[in-house]
DNA sequence: ATGAAAGCGCTAACAT
DNA sequence: ATGTTAGCGCTTTCAT
């Protein structure tokens, strides 16, 4: 328990830890850094002192003289109405805490929203960051190639889609994988005509996903023209679409690109007085919070995020102690939760779960 | 346009601006922080040569000097499976966006989950941030208690409930206002008997909420007897209540402390060939994206959480400069936003919008 | 209006 | 195994 310090006072730095313990500064630094140079008594005298005092090294000073500011930059885009990056909640969370393991922190910055290189620059430059994370890879390589070219670390949730030369390390979900998981299992519980409700073609995360359909429709022989629709990520868009997919009443089965379409689909079986789950099975991309609680709940590809943070968090240390990465990228596997969309006696809808914090508690 | 440098470079420092512009280091900082003080020519030079080099102060070393990172601490919390901070991510947009605007950033950090402590003092001792923005007032006073022992600002996102000592700024929404707009406008749509679905009678914000409901209800004369229920913030606790509640053939309305327990209520009517918006009015709370999406579209309070980030923002200017804060607490009100589930022709539901960040869009 | 000197708290390099 | 010296890049104070 160290001791109540207000702010007015000074902290304690190296010189009153080593004065208290009859020590030089740099022996306190050591302690600190390199405990084992320290003969055992020293080291527990040191650590004593410490304790009494409540010390914890200055940040600035310590980043001055090592630049390193145990800082990992990202960029948390400007919020536009209606956008919300409830999944990205999951993933920053985990960033937070793992980075916290090795005394990191997470730093938020933001950015003109017309320039997706605003705002890294300055970071850099200010050396108020080690390294960044970047989640934006889709959008393109700006980013990564102004980072590659000024040489600062950094790592990517997403795989280079469009950069053959790019060197970052990288983690990213297999969407494909995704799409497919959901088409075998649409198979599994009977459906034969599963139409695909996607994203518009210039989205690559779409096509990929839209592949994992193709596939594993291939693979069982079954046909697919007709079935595969692209449209605006919007529910009523997705509503609309699967009203004209649904005329054809030999189609049971809807594997979607997002929960949103989804929830379109899911919409369109109420207003024909379709049972989901029972006359139609429908399958989401996100497992977001939409398909928790959507009536009779969704089932939906759930991509690892958790792990995803972890292992990015992994590579920027590796990145930063230039440890070589090899692999460069890893591809990670989603999973599918089973609802009553697809299951008739899957367990019912869950919670819109109170936050922790009281913005999403009250909110 | 600034030159492109790589990190192995050194990056240009006071010293290398002040050669190119044939003047001291002093008169290039004090072209950065007092201008005033430069005359008009050699201002330019030193301008000139500080874009020609893309300098950018050092921010370890000022931070040193001057004591403040430019910092704002904000703790986020260990993430629980299930859990989402869906409307704290509206909040944190606008806490980076408007802190950016005097060059200041948001240092996510983490604590143990056991610990509402954990975490504040360590960043304190580090003079690692200059304030803290505190979202979790509901759950106690330990955190504002330790801050105020020790001098660090804050600011707080919640009024203090529990503390009649409290001297710190904080901003809150009215949420007995928030279910003041809600029974307001189910009885403006023709319901009489209007329930209330609530959390347990610990919450304090649900209290809160409920007593805006009696106080409408009573303003009106309507009775509230057996109209007013407490439950777990969950879908399926939430559609039994309903459904207890309806077979009194008399209740037209739902007043609810969240969207989770709304979608509940829905799900009941659902289950009871009642059709929300017509035979019976739902109106949540959050207007989260459940709201949104969930068929056929929820009525729900909105918080103003963008106009609660920038006035936390401009507290805790007003507390780093130490000018007196007047008055200690802003409390801003809540809005209603219309959907079909208390007024049919309402506009659609939504979308799930694809974020910006590809964690999101992939999510 | 500009410059010189000092020092914030730390750690790397070297000396003992 | 521990101490001494120097200096990271900046701003504050004081001198010119």
């Amino acid at each position: 328990m160290s001791p109540i310090r207000r702010l007015t006072d000074q902290y304690p730095t190296l010189a009153t830890v080593a004065e208290r313990a009859g020590v030089s500064r740099q022996t306190v630094s050591n302690a600190l850094n390199n405990p084992e140079l320290l003969r055992e008594d020293t080291l527990q005298r040191v650590q004593a002192a410490i304790d009494e005092l409540g010390y914890t090294p200055n940040r600035a000073a310590r980043q001055l003289r090592t630049r390193s500011s145990h800082m990992i930059g990202l960029r948390f885009e400007p919020a536009q109405e209606g956008t919300s990056n409830a999944l990205m909640d999951r993933f920053v969370h985990t960033l937070v805490e793992t980075t916290a393991e090795t005394g990191h922190h997470i730093l938020l910055f933001s950015g003109a929203a017309d320039d997706p290189l605003d705002g890294y620059d300055e970071l850099l430059r200010a050396t108020a960051v080690d390294a960044f994370v970047i989640t934006d890879t889709y959008t393109g390589t700006a980013e990564t190639e102004l980072l590659r070219r000024v040489g600062a670390p950094f790592v990517t949730f997403g795989r280079p889609w469009d950069d053959p030369d790019a060197a970052h390390p990288w983690v990213d979900v297999d969407g494909a994988r995704g799409a497919c998981l959901a088409t075998e299992h649409l198979v599994s519980v009977g459906h034969r005509r599963i139409a695909w409700l996607g994203w518009e073609e210039t989205s690559r995360i779409g096509e990929d996903r839209r592949s994992g359909w193709e596939q594993s429709m291939a693979d069982h022989g079954f046909d697919t023209r007709g079935l595969g629709v692209r449209t605006t990520d919007n529910v009523d868009a997705a509503r609309m679409e699967a009203h004209k997919l649904l005329e054809d009443r030999t189609v049971t089965g809807f594997c979607c690109a997002s929960d949103t379409l989804a929830i379109g689909v899911l919409h369109a079986l109420h207003e024909r007085g379709l049972r989901p789950g029972i006359d139609v099975g429908v399958v989401g991309f996100d497992d977001s919070l939409g398909a928790h609680v959507t009536w009779p709940g969704l089932t939906s590809v759930r991509q690892p995020l958790e792990q995803v943070a972890r292992e990015l968090v992994e590579l920027v240390h590796s990145v930063l102690s230039h440890r070589p990465v090899e692999p460069l990228g890893r591809m990670l596997e989603p999973t599918l939760v089973v609802r009553r969309s697809t299951v008739p006696d899957a367990p019912r809808p869950g919670t819109i779960p109170r936050a922790a914090s009281s913005a999403a508690t009250r909110g």
